[in-house]
RNA sequence: GAGCCGUUAGCUCAGUUGGCAGAGCACCGGACUUUUAAUCCGGGUGUCCCGGGUUCGAACCCCGGACGGCUCACCA
């Protein structure tokens, strides 16, 4: 036999499939049970000697001549199928000797339980629906190669049917999330993607053209702007689950597109919402593993609130050694890296400077769930400033196994004080600093009208999916993660 | 963007000192009417990622490139 030629073997089939009258690709079949109703109710529906019709994927086929097993999976799960020569149509089993493993068919038969105790449909009759023309991974060691599991995901949910559990798990995520803050009265609202002034996030967007228009365009970074502008439009409870875009770098924690909760409650502040993340994760941690202490990647994680609350200097000192205060200077900062041996960029501005220390320093030890409060103003531009430190800021950060979670703030109202954050971004931003926000003069415009106290949530959803599927990287839980095009 | 590692049959993987390209599953042919990674007999289906080089001879050694993974950098 040639090499090309599973596919045309495959044709050949098919066309002998039409000579004996069966239909290679159908239009429909009527389904009166899926596979797993049919393992659960099993003795109900043998003793009542009901006929069922199921449909789904064959992903075994065991041949004994003039019978044969096979292994079928659906939506819902695995069901066994028996083929037998004298119980099918006369001419039928020479359509079964047709059929490979991936192809879709509908049988109709009886339940009954072999006598190894397996769970099994006695074939009257069935119907190929779908034929396949490309062999599925095999059976045993499932599909590895990682670059086609991403590449070609559809081949991995099939071949892994512990990877389309995976992302069972990630949408019940989202939409107990959802369900979670519909019962708090927040109402679920969609932003622009497409943003003619990326902002809400120090963060390089990619750049898109509208032709008929003639004018640039950025995907989002974040939506909080415009979430705050529907804020000050006096909608008081507010989120939206949606996609974010950031020209970065691509890692186990970074994907080019993820998905972002952000939230906002009127009337509220930064203790609100640490509240609030506390109540969601807790809740959605419990909700999916039905208890709150979880491993990720061989650690044990207890959510069991309340979380530790540090402040942000004070994590510095005590957890990454680094005993600073808020007038700290730049040399005094880049001393301290030296000491610890720690190459830093001496061209960066003092906030990414002291951003990127504790990240070396302090978040890497933050394992169990920990809220991180009181970051400086330096790095907070669109954070309140407290009343009595305005060098620090009412914003949070969680932390869990040493990632960013989540990040939050009493927002900035005051639209004189927001300007004056603007425009010192836009020195940075002259200054080479590619993340700093750009003025956005309607976002302020919108401050004037009046934005009331306001609390605001982000949350990294692909981040909590990693966590609570022990996902060690962020590709395992985003169903087609960027890759470069293949050849 | 940098360093390290990987790429061999549809899939999972071996491949010796540089000397005819291998196994299991899948697939094809045959046997088998309750199997379970069914079993038994027969069959190897290949651009060894790509392009150069060294050599009598390269999957193997050297150079360049592509794609992927990990670590770092950047970030969430």
């Amino acid at each position: 036999m040639e090499t090309d030629d599973l596919k045309t073997q495959r044709y050949e089939k098919i066309e002998r499939l039409k000579e004996l009258g069966a239909q290679p690709y159908a239009r429909i079949y009527d389904r009166t049970h899926e596979c797993s109703d049919i393992v659960e109710n099993w003795e109900k529906l043998a003793k009542n000697e009901e006929s069922v019709s199921a449909a789904g994927r064959l992903i075994t086929i065991r041949n004994m001549g003039k019978a044969s097993f096979a292994d079928m999976v659906d939506g819902s799960g695995r069901v066994q199928v028996y083929f037998k020569k004298n119980k099918l149509p006369e001419g039928k089993y020479d359509i079964f000797k047709l059929l490979d493993i991936g192809d879709i068919i509908g049988v109709k038969g009886q339940v009954f339980k072999t006598r190894t105790g397996e769970i099994t449909i006695f074939v009257e009759d069935f119907s190929l629906l779908t034929k396949s023309l490309r062999e599925l991974p095999e059976k045993f060691h499932g599909l590895r190669d990682v670059e086609i599991r991403y590449r070609q995901r559809y081949v991995d949910l099939i071949a892994n049917r512990e990877v389309k559990k995976l992302f069972e798990t990630r949408m019940k995520i989202i939409r107990h999330i959802r369900n979670f803050l519909a019962d708090r009265d927040f109402l679920e609202v969609e932003t622009p993607m497409m943003q003619s002034k990326p902002g809400g996030a120090a963060a390089r967007p990619f750049t898109t053209h509208h032709n008929a228009l003639d004018m640039d365009l950025y995907m989002r970074v974040a939506p909080e702007l415009y979430l705050k502008r529907l804020a000050v439009g006096g909608f008081e409870r507010i989120f939206e689950i949606n996609r974010n875009f950031r020209n970065e770098g691509v890692s186990t924690k970074h994907n080019p597109e993820f998905t972002m909760l952000e939230l906002y409650q009127a009337y509220a502040d930064y203790n609100d919402m640490m509240d609030i993340t506390e109540a969601l994760v807790a809740d959605t941690v419990q909700a999916v593993h039905g208890t709150l202490k979880i491993t990720y990647q061989d650690q044990e994680l207890d959510f069991t609130p309340p979380w530790t609350r540090i402040k942000w200097f004070d994590a510095f000192r005590e957890i990454g050694g680094v005993d600073i205060s808020v007038s700290v200077t730049k040399d005094e900062l880049l001393g301290i890296c030296e000491e610890k041996n720690i190459s830093m960029d001496t061209s960066l501005n003092m906030g990414q400077i002291i951003d990127k220390l504790f990240g070396l320093t302090v978040e890497e030890k933050l394992v169990q769930p920990t809220f991180v409060y009181d970051y400086p103003t330096e790095i907070s531009p669109l954070a309140r400033q407290h009343d009595d430190a305005p060098e620090l800021t009412e914003r949070f950060e969680l932390f869990v196994s040493a990632f960013e979670v989540a990040n939050a703030f009493t927002e900035l109202t005051d639209p004189t004080e927001q300007m004056r954050r603007f425009e010192h971004q836009q020195e940075l931003r002259d200054a080479g600093d590619e993340e700093a926000h750009e003025i956005d003069h309607d976002f302020i415009r919108a401050l004037q009208y009046g934005l009331p106290p306001t609390g605001g949530l982000g949350i990294g959803i692909d981040r909590l999916v990693m966590l609570l599927t022990d996902s060690p990287t962020i590709r395992d839980v985003i169903f087609f993660p960027l890759l470069r095009p293949e050849k």
